[in-house]
DNA sequence: CTGCCGACGTAC
DNA sequence: GACGTACGTCGGCAGT
């Protein structure tokens, strides 16, 4: 078989430039990029195929810069290091031997394209090496794509599917619809790989699509329906053209011999030592595809990488690593030896359940350099396993590594692995840093921070998942019965990239000293404080609840027989569809509300607007409080009660909340009911043991009191000195009357305006909220703009702040982008700008109660017996301690929660203690 | 039976 | 269109 392989050089330089860390050589001349590439080519050339090109983009405007002037329109400038790369590569391409491919009017991806069908045309065995998915549209017999940097492989139809959801001829269909925003290319709004691949294969084509735009309903329904006339120029632009006009075909394309004193002068110049030790043997073909010794898990490499004064590891971030099962005493050993001799490592820990208070464990893996790791399986136990280390000799061994602060311990979401391994009796110390909160830190309004998806974002690298080892669904095993060979390869590599993403994360966190900081200052601390308030656990009455649950039920089924006598038929009170029909068809009751996608709305809004008319909505307002109160929360509570502690534990997410808050799960405890008596009997649950009593600390008025501080506002600021009631001086200074004169309906007002201001509110959002007139909600506005001047200009400055910057920031410096901030779309251009009201405020009193956190957990350490912190709602700390301590924990806590940070208003903390939650409010 | 999404409602 | 940030439950539906 002849090969033709085909190189997508410009989306290797940019891939690599963004995937590897910002390395330079002897002379700070970058390399980073370079360095990817150069490994990138020499796998290739390893493979001795016969024919080989290198392809990159000419400069000036092609064919799709006519069709669409928009076309790549919002790509920024190439950055100057990238730029600095470029005619290094190419002369070091040249040399290679590799022909290069330059030409003019036409993008490499067309060069690309028409030369790969030339060359399975010729029957040659045709490869493409390219970061850009999107020529997964050429892969059919006879071409194979391929990803060096992720060791991803399309090689016909099956994998296209796999990877996309349609076959290779409706890649181009797919991408019309998704649009394209590195390439400034609109897609359908919401649509997304999975929508567009179900649609795909429903209507089988884009044209076919389109034809039945009209039956597809809802929000994204309406979304195709106005992207329909931009699809037809979406398909031109995604379709790689296989038929433009070349000079010469594939067969001129022979890779040539390589100019060994050029490499080895570039080499050398550039810093790449071991390609450079390859060249020695000069015309010695097998050396050049040698591979990178220093990578691999060898008894050399072990030596080599455990000599602190050798040079530093291959910093090569993007090949496929190469890991050990440690399966005997002689080998754990060695790997210890490494681990003490490396001033940082990546370790992970795999168990048999998800939730780390319950997880037993099943293996530990580690990794000191890109490309190495090991996988230590202590409890896979299915039939047939082979010989394991003994559980607790492997921990003893590992133990002062562990928890000495010595070395700098890095993790992936490691709160988790802190967890299992202090449940295993190993409390780990030197927890250094958090990929998952660089992440966050570097942006929070990513979404997803999990490992799977910071490895593909940042190191363009596919992990195993998961599911490859374990199954899925009804199929998933524990992983105590994946098969140690899957297990080595999956948990080594979540070490491996633990550690290089680490490298490309802190080197970006550096670049931005006040993110540094948060990360550093705020959220590693925080780590293992939450690990501790988590594994405390708060007691519960389970008794107390199951008489709740009894009431509510007994209440439910009155409401629910008086519905049905209501509306004459038997229906499902829980189903908002049937409601629907019941209230709006039978019943023809006014549909005032509508859901977002336009349905009629039997929210609590809708319902309270035509109680008027009819007795059920009133019912039925009543039957939804009591089944959310039980199924929610009196029902589900003792069930979350963990059979070893007898306590709950929730989960603190630590890289949950854009803004920098926490959120909390498996069981949510920070939105337990408290507003209405039914619900605020719940926390009459949450109780403390006998001698022991529960505190909870909170802030008062804490995000009123930061826009206080960041607007700087003089009445605002007086107001807060003065210590009175904040929504009562709010109701006097707008309506011009002394502070005792204010009326409750005033207060109210003042409240509701205080409160909208910090969530972007509009004049119809107030007016709403207050259920008076617009025009009225307008001048209420406008006065309490005129006597807070200072907050009207603070609105305005971090508008435009957002808009300039794209991003807000806290008064630590955290920072959240806006991603809307210039959205074409109203709606959505709106909603970030209140986003960047809100942000600022909410994210400093995140700030504010986590650097509280910190300090109240490092003085409680030494008073681990009598007080114990538990939970935090944003703005509050829940504390049990001993009665005798009370006092004591009272003061000391409320004063570093009041020291938390130095604002120009007083930060106040309200108190309680009780023998339970509701008591200690 | 499983997984996903919309609707709804709880907290701060 | 109109109030920011979360999480959990349920019904409904599509797919296994």
């Amino acid at each position: 078989m002849t090969r033709l392989v085909l190189i997508d050089g410009s989306s290797y330089l940019y891939r690599a430039f963004h995937a590897l860390p910002p390395l330079s050589n002897a002379q700070g001349e970058p390399t980073g990029a370079l360095f990817g590439i150069v490994n990138m080519l020499r796998a290739h050339i390893k493979e001795q195929p016969e024919y080989i090109a290198f392809v990159v983009d000419a400069s000036g405007p092609t064919f799709r810069d006519d069709l669409d002037p928009q076309y790549k329109a919002n790509r920024p400038p190439m950055p100057d290091d990238l730029r600095a790369q470029i005619e290094p590569m190419m002369a070091i391409v040249q040399a290679l031997g590799l022909p290069i491919l330059r030409v003019p009017g036409v993008e490499a991806d067309d060069v690309i394209g028409t030369l790969a069908v030339q060359g399975a045309a010729e029957g040659m065995t045709v490869t493409i090496s390219t970061g850009d998915k999107d020529f997964a549209q050429l892969v059919r017999p006879g071409v194979t794509l391929v990803n060096t940097m992720s060791g991803s492989r399309l090689d016909g139809d099956p994998a296209v599917i796999e990877k996309f959801g349609v076959r290779a001829d409706q890649i181009v269909d797919l991408l019309s619809l998704m649009g394209d925003t590195v390439d400034n290319i609109p897609g359908v709004e919401k649509c997304g790989p999975k929508t567009a691949a179900k649609w795909l294969n429903e209507y089988g084509t884009l044209d076919n699509v389109i034809a039945n735009a009209g039956a597809i309903k809802g929000k994204i329904g309406d979304n195709l329906r106005a992207a329909l006339p931009r699809l037809p120029l979406n398909r031109q632009l995604a379709t790689i053209k296989t038929d433009v006009e070349l000079d010469g075909g594939p067969a001129t394309l022979a890779l040539r011999e390589r100019h060994v004193e050029d490499l080895r002068r570039l080499y050398a110049r550039y810093g790449f030592n071991q390609a450079l030790k390859e060249l020695g043997g000069a015309g010695d073909e097998a050396a050049a595809g040698a591979n990178d010794a220093s990578l691999r898990n060898t008894a050399a490499g072990y030596a080599r990488a455990a000599q602190p004064s050798d040079e530093a590891p291959d910093p090569s971030l993007s090949v496929k690593g190469d890991y050990e099962t440690v399966q005997t005493r002689e080998r754990l050993d060695a790997w210890i030896a490494m681990l003490d001799a490396a001033d940082e490592f990546a370790f992970d820990t795999e168990t048999d359940a998800l939730d780390a208070m319950q997880a037993n464990l099943v293996g530990l893996s580690f990794s000191t350099a890109p490309g190495n790791g090991c996988y230590i399986p202590v409890g896979h136990t299915y039939p047939g396993a082979p010989a394991q280390l003994d559980l607790h000799e492997t921990l003893d061994a590992l133990r002062p590594l562990l928890e000495g602060p010595k070395h700098r311990k890095l993790g992936q979401h490691g709160k988790y692995d802190l967890h299992v391994l202090r449940r295993h009796g190993i409390d780990v110390d030197g927890y250094a840093d958090d990929t998952m909160l660089e992440s966050f830190v570097w942006n929070s309004s990513a979404t997803r921070h999990d490992m799977d998806s910071l490895a593909k974002r940042y190191l363009g690298y596919d992990t195993i998942k998961f599911e490859d080892v374990a199954g899925k669904g009804a199929k998933q095993i524990p992983f105590s019965e994946v098969a140690i060979d899957d297990a080595t390869r999956y948990a080594a590599e979540d070490a491996d990239i633990t550690l290089r993403l680490h490298r490309v994360l802190s080197a970006k966190l550096a670049e931005i000293p006040t993110l540094e900081r948060v990360y550093r200052t705020i959220e590693v601390p925080l780590v293992p404080v939450l690990a501790r308030m988590e594994a405390n656990g708060i007691l519960i009455d389970a008794e107390e609840l199951r008489r709740q649950s009894a009431d509510l039920s007994r209440r439910m089924l009155a409401a629910q027989q008086k519905a049905t006598e209501l509306a004459g038929r038997t229906f499902n009170l829980d189903s908002p569809k049937q409601l629907q029909a019941l209230l709006f068809d039978e019943l023809k009751l006014p549909a005032l509300v509508k859901t977002p996608t336009g349905q009629p709305s039997t929210n609590e809004e809708a319902l309270e607007a035509i109680a008027d008319q009819h007795e059920l909505p009133r019912i039925i307002l009543e039957y939804r409080g009591l089944a959310k109160l039980r199924s929610t929360y009196t029902d589900k509570l003792p069930d979350m009660i963990n059979r070893d502690t007898g306590r709950v534990h929730t989960s603190y997410h630590q890289a949950g909340a854009a803004t920098g808050r926490l959120s909390s799960n498996d069981p949510n405890l920070q939105n337990i009911p408290i507003r209405t008596d039914d619900g605020r009997r719940i926390r009459k649950a949450f109780i403390a043991p006998p001698g022991r009593k529960l505190v909870a600390c909170d802030y008062s008025q804490i995000e009123l009191r930061i826009m206080a501080h960041l607007s700087e506002d003089p009445a605002l600021v007086r107001a807060f000195a003065s210590g009175a009631d904040i929504h009562r001086a709010t109701a006097a200074e707008v309506f011009g009357k002394p502070l005792e004169e204010v009326s409750g309906n005033e207060r109210r007002a003042a409240k509701a305006i205080n409160f909208g201001l910090m969530y972007g509110m509009s004049a119809f959002g107030l007016a709403k909220q207050l259920d008076i007139g617009r025009g009225e909600a307008q001048d209420y506005i406008a006065l309490y703009f005129s006597r807070y001047p200072g907050v009207r200009d603070f609105m305005e400055r971090t508008r435009e702040f957002a808009k300039a910057n794209g991003y807000v920031e806290t008064v630590f410096g955290r920072r959240l982008y806006l991603d809307n901030i210039h959205a074409r779309n109203q709606g959505l251009r709106a909603g970030a700008e209140r986003a960047a009201i809100n942000a600022p405020m909410q994210g400093t009193a995140a700030d504010i109660i986590k650097r509280a956190m910190i300090e109240i957990d490092g003085w409680i350490a030494g008073h681990a017996e009598k007080a114990k912190m538990l939970l935090q709602v944003h703005d509050e700390l829940v504390f049990e301690c001993d009665a005798g301590f009370v006092d004591t924990l009272i003061a000391e806590a409320t004063r570093r929660m009041s020291a938390a940070a130095e604002l120009r208003v007083p930060l106040v903390i309200d108190s309680g203690v009780g023998d339970n939650w509701d008591q200690a409010h």
